[in-house]
DNA sequence: TATGGATAGTTGAAAATGTCAACGATTTGT
DNA sequence: ACAAATCGTTGACATTTTCAACTATCCATA
């Protein structure tokens, strides 16, 4: 990020706007690194036919944590609805399999493939690379402490 | 944020999913906090009509800047068409007005209204403790910190 | 100074997302 | 055993995003 990454089209760059008061504004500021961060994210995951979404629940489930969907709906701040597709193309593809709780019948948890597996790993490259792209303009420690205060912002000082 | 806000219906707690290895993904990051930071946002801004959108095109439109909707657009990371639609409504409800541009009569300034700013004064500073809200979790310290991380990865140094 | 190509705002249509209510299957509390 | 709650799922509906036109205007250059 920061100024014009490469001779691209130009991915962004100071703007006279940013002397406005919105650029102390939290929510404006999430927003727009998210917005930016997005499109490249979703352009690296692209190449596994995957997007953040999609990456997500891939991510959970290959975790080793058996999530089930209502579990992911909630972790993800996403409506169950919304799950049952993600999983149901997962699933498709053979990187994802559903299996009925153990104890709850009614849940159904998430487990990655082999294959999913695999996918992941190499996506999870990727993305990588694309996250460094959007710090660019921080240092490791920065990126870091960066990283640290949003999730403990979220989770508070016990998050992970 | 961080556990319970209050004995409302539970804003967001300690998850199990918290371990899993997106928790150190800067994308999954933002958009939750994002997330979490819209609502409280947009339920503050209601008792005005507004929403996180709307609200900025009028910060940005009281900023002195004399911005225009094409700048708007790309600072605000939205379409065109989509500024057009929110300063339609705002310019309906005399916040704001749309003046042609003095160099270049192609492209429309917006700016508030007297009426225009005292809301957005009166907005401005519900938002203000719905961020609090937000980062309830951090020190005024971190906070300050969290966000000149932000400013500094999208900006660079240089930035406001 | 005229002409072609770009750009600002606007409109409207199409696609993608988000929200929500209902339903069957199952669990839980009494 | 029964009532109430919960999980996944479906489908309807609303909102948002994305994109291709179109007019008016600007800019470069012959």
């Amino acid at each position: 990020m920061t100024i014009e990454t490469q001779g691209e089209p130009r991915t962004e760059q100071a703007h006279k706007l940013v002397a406005a008061s919105i650029s102390q504004d939290l929510g404006f500021l999430l927003a727009k690194l998210h917005a930016a961060g997005s499109v490249l994210n979703n352009r690296a995951l692209s190449e596994f036919d995957l997007k953040e979404r999609s990456y997500s629940v891939l991510i959970l489930a290959n975790s080793g944590l058996e999530p089930t969907q209502r579990e992911m709906a909630d972790f993800l701040s996403l409506d169950p609805s919304q799950i049952v597709a993600l999983v149901d193309e997962l699933e498709k593809r053979g990187l994802v399999v559903r299996a009925a709780g153990k104890q709850d019948r009614r849940a159904k948890i998430v487990t990655a493939t082999g294959k999913g597996s695999r996918v992941l790993a190499q996506a999870a490259e990727a993305a990588g690379r694309a996250e460094t792209d959007v710090l660019d303009g921080l240092s490791g420690e920065e990126a870091a402490q960066l990283k640290a205060l949003l999730r403990k912002a979220l989770w508070g000082a016990s998050g992970a």
